[in-house]
RNA sequence: GGCCUCAUGGCGGAAUUGGUAGACGCAAAGGACUUAAAAUCCUUUGGGAUUUAUUCCCGUCCCGGUUCGAGUCCGGGUGAGGCCA
């Protein structure tokens, strides 16, 4: 009995035992239903982390737990591979992104192999593999076609010394990351995806998805922002007279509010403001000062607005005479509706705080239905009648929207439209590690396709990164080709795809990894999808998801209209960060605690221990997963992530958790060696009627089999190990008297050893072979929970009076309140309480509750 | 600032969706085994009171409401977290 179980060797022996059996691959079988789970494909960063650990192993339970409800699942892999991490990764290492980028899957691959997932490598993609986005580029050719993918100019980061375009991460408070320049919005012609396109599918979908948490549901409801409303076009009076009589579009969601107009606003990014600029030196200054600042949403809500007034003015359309201020203001986004608004600052907190600050007219036009009382201060924006509107004075809210709407459009003002907050999805990126775009600009100034017979498309190897820029536009003779049609000289397209593209499809690649005349095999898509159950971090809520969601709509694949149908979004690995003297972040495995103070071991400098916080390697708060697999095994680790907290929330690591999970491995492994022989030599023969202890024994572990069963139903993976810590425990305490007590806990341990494998696989498959039962437990059936044990013939009735606990009595199942009160009866203290009381009336629930309402 | 989510012992968290609050684990304390320690096993563990038992009172962030009955539903507040290209 002092041996231990040995993980390292036996997690070994059942990961080459599952791939020389190649137990784990899948491929469509007639008649049997089909389950893809997928979780999300991971960057190939260098090592995998603990958040990578708790990811695969949700979706491992899930994947072995369905394999055992005789499903015939496809649990596939791959490489979010291209990216902009492999370019800077190459220049600080002196290698190229494609060789880091590929070392690093091979070693996360034997990383996720030692975890013991049951994957099916057979099918593991990488999208930089030439065979992947060849692929994404016919597919970019078929959208293109189908005038989904169009061409404008558009703002990026631009970083003025290095010469370079920057992602959103690489500007930080407004400096390039690497220069510490002043980041300047530029524009640049680039490539877009018409999403917008599908806004309102997308939207109205999302009703139906019932397997989809309502947070994530509500992030995309909130980020497509369909609003109803009307585009009013206003007419431009002033001095300067080309501008004279223009005409300015705006849309508002509130047309009521129009007598309550009081200034007029545009974005500093209006194309009218670009006309503007070049009347005035001032203007064009104070311009480019609001341009260079960021704007966004939340940065409109919390700072200060400001404007810029002009010489302009705007005439209102019913008000003979009226004219409204022109102002170029930094809360105006050009990206929302049409770049332009008037202010009603009676109605509206952002246009009075504005109005406030630059003394403008506050015109009342609501009077509120909750007779408050006008506030300068906060902009009244509840409900209540039109006044100060002539025509739409008295009318409700909604009846004053619909009375102006008809009015301007008989009036060829304005019309009634729907707004999307949703912009299309531009896909260019200034950037050598990614898709290549297969299109090609001839000298006639023809936008020209990469025929399909010429493609992939491929990124060239020399490439020289250390030069500012985007590395294919400086790149000596790739861009140079010819129009295979005309032969006339061409340029290609030297901006590659947004990674975001990479991930639209993977899930579909995945059917038909190898196909390679189509992105996909249609008959395996019509198996395998849609994908049945994907988990992943909530990071992804918005974008990875919708664009997916997009790429599925927009390829029409006949009875596929979403991807997946179910989702689970887990919570992130969490650590305490350590910083010592110098502020440097500390490992956590480089720190001790002595008394009650922290010190850094390599070093004996006392260190400050920090917030806890999501794992990155940035603040250096990471657990190394491989050294924790080395000490305690895969499967403590599995079990770890799998206890404790809910999956959907965030934990925090230690030391204590993983020592726990470590123990219960060696407990199970212990009480079934103990038992081994016994089990081998009873090993079969029917099963009895149990008795007394043996049944109480029996229905223990039945009920817990049912609540496991249930749990991992609804993803609450901690419930489940808490219910199999629950039969460890009374399998453990249970003492054998005769030979049906034997066989009690042989079908106690059969059951237990059978729940385990989705969450420790090893060690299930080990505790198999060890009670001499042959091949893989992994293709056993889930065991059946028999319902006889569920039913209980007593039952225990909770007695309150007036809703306080009083005492319980046993009576038989399904037991009338006459027998519950008789049995009451008898119990002194419920005679006490209720001696002297009147009793009004009584409420009785069968089988679970007797309430009684007295009064003194 | 807007939208969304959450709040239960020393800690992570359960609670059949309105019906015995605190399952299970961790930590802690006491005991057994041991020369000792580790490991293992057993016991106790929300707070308080007392007549120490089928006992009573309080208790699921705070205030109020609905109900025979609220951790769970409704209104208001406080605090924490997420998202806002």
């Amino acid at each position: 009995m002092s041996e231990k179980y040995n993980s390292k060797v036996i997690e070994k022996k059942w990961q080459s035992h599952w791939s020389d059996q190649k137990l784990f691959e899948s491929k469509i079988i007639d008649g049997k239903k089909k389950y893809y789970i997928l979780e999300m494909f991971p960057y190939p960063s260098g090592k995998i982390h603990m958040g990578h650990v708790r990811n695969y192993t949700l979706g491992d339970v899930i994947a072995r737990y369905k394999r055992a409800q005789g499903f015939n699942v496809m649990h596939p892999m791959g490489w979010d591979a291209f990216g902009l991490p492999a370019e800077n990764a190459a220049i600080e290492n002196q290698t190229s992104p494609k060789t880091w980028t590929y070392e690093n899957i091979e070693t996360m691959k034997n990383q996720l192999k030692q975890m013991g997932l049951s994957i099916d490598w057979s099918r593991e993609v990488a999208t930089c593999d030439k065979l992947y986005y060849q692929n994404q580029q016919k597919l970019f050719l078929k959208f293109y076609r189908k005038n989904l993918i169009y061409k404008k100019e558009s703002l990026v980061n631009w970083d003025p010394t290095e010469n370079t375009v920057l992602a959103n991460e690489q500007v930080i408070d407004g400096k390039g990351w690497r220069s510490g320049a002043e980041v300047e919005q530029k524009k640049l012609s680039q490539w877009f995806f018409k999403i917008t396109d599908y806004a309102d599918s997308l939207l109205s979908a999302l009703d139906k998805m019932s397997g989809w948490p309502d947070k994530v549901k509500t992030m995309q409801r909130n980020w497509i922002g369909k609003s109803f409303g009307c585009e009013i076009e206003f007419e431009v009076s002033t001095e300067l007279k080309q501008f004279n009589g223009e005409k300015l579009r705006i849309f508002t969601t509130r047309p009521d509010t129009i007598f309550g107009a009081t200034f007029f606003a545009l974005s500093p990014f209006h194309p009218f403001v670009d006309d503007l600029i070049k009347t005035s030196k001032s203007l064009d200054k104070q311009v480019s000062e609001m341009r260079s600042q960021k704007i966004s949403e939340e940065s409109i809500a919390r700072n200060e607005k400001v404007g810029i007034q002009t010489e302009l003015f705007i005439k209102h359309p019913f008000i003979e005479n009226k004219l409204l201020p022109v102002y170029i203001a930094n809360f105006i986004l050009m990206d929302y509706g049409s770049g332009a608004i008037y202010g009603c600052p009676a109605h509206d907190q952002r246009d009075l705080d504005f109005a406030n600050k630059y003394n403008l007219e506050v015109i009342q036009v609501i009077n509120p239905s909750d007779n408050s009382e006008f506030d300068t201060e906060n902009a009244y924006t509840g409900n209540g009648k039109l006044m100060n509107s002539q025509f739409l004075n008295d009318l409700s809210i909604e009846d004053a929207k619909k009375e102006i709407v008809e009015r301007l459009e008989r009036l060829n003002l304005g019309k009634r439209t729907t707004n999307y907050r949703l912009r299309d999805w531009g896909v260019s990126r200034q950037r050598y590690w990614g898709c290549p775009i297969p299109i090609m600009y001839r000298e006639d100034g023809k936008v020209v396709e990469v025929p399909e017979n010429e493609l992939p498309l491929k990124l060239p190897d020399d490439i020289d990164l250390s030069i500012p820029g985007n590395p294919l536009d400086n790149h000596p003779t790739w861009k140079h080709t010819k129009c295979p049609e005309t032969g006339m000289k061409a340029i290609r397209e030297t901006d590659t795809l947004d990674t975001f593209v990479d991930s639209a499809w993977y899930f579909l690649r995945f059917c038909s990894p190898l196909e390679s005349k189509e992105p996909f095999n249609i008959d395996e898509v019509n198996y395998w999808m849609p994908v049945d159950q994907y988990v992943g971090g909530v990071e992804h809520a918005i974008l990875h998801l919708l664009y997916s969601r997009f790429f599925t709509k927009a390829l029409d694949i006949e009875g596929i209209d979403e991807p997946f149908n179910s989702l689970f979004t887990q919570g992130m690995v969490c650590h305490n960060t350590f910083q010592n003297e110098s502020k440097a972040w500390v490992y956590p495995n480089d720190v001790e605690k002595k008394n009650s103070n922290y010190f850094q071991i390599s070093t004996g400098e006392q260190v400050v221990i920090g917030e806890i916080e999501s794992m990155s390697k940035s603040k250096k708060n990471v657990i190394d997963p491989e050294s924790i697999i080395d000490t305690y095994g895969a499967d403590s680790a599995r079990w770890f992530m799998l206890s404790d907290s809910p999956p959907e929330k965030d934990i925090n690591w230690t030391d204590s958790g993983i020592h726990g999970a470590w123990k219960i491995c060696q407990k199970i492994w212990t009480i079934v060696k103990k038992n081994q022989q016994f089990i081998e030599k009873k090993a079969e023969g029917n099963v009895p009627n149990y008795e007394g202890k043996d049944l109480v024994f029996m229905k223990t572990i039945h009920q817990n089999l049912h609540a496991i069963t249930q749990s991992i139903e609804k993803f609450q993976m901690n419930v489940s190990i808490a219910r199999v810590f629950e039969i460890v425990n009374a399998i453990s305490k249970f003492e054998i008297n005769d030979e049906k007590g034997g066989i009690a806990v042989k079908e106690a341990l059969l059951i237990l050893i059978r729940v385990i494998e989705p969450m420790v696989p090893h060690l299930a498959e080990e505790c198999w072979s060890l009670i001499g039962k042959g091949s893989s437990i992994a293709n056993e059936p889930w065991p059946k929970v028999d319902a006889k044990y569920l039913e209980n013939k007593e039952v225990t009735i909770v007695i309150q009076i007036n809703g306080k606990r009083r005492g319980e009595v046993v009576v038989s199942k399904d037991a009338s309140e006459i027998e519950v009160k008789k049995e009451m009866q008898n119990i002194k203290n419920i005679n006490d309480a209720l001696s002297e009381k009147n009793i009004l009336k009584s409420i009785y629930v069968p089988n679970k509750i007797l309430n009684i309402v007295v009064k003194a």
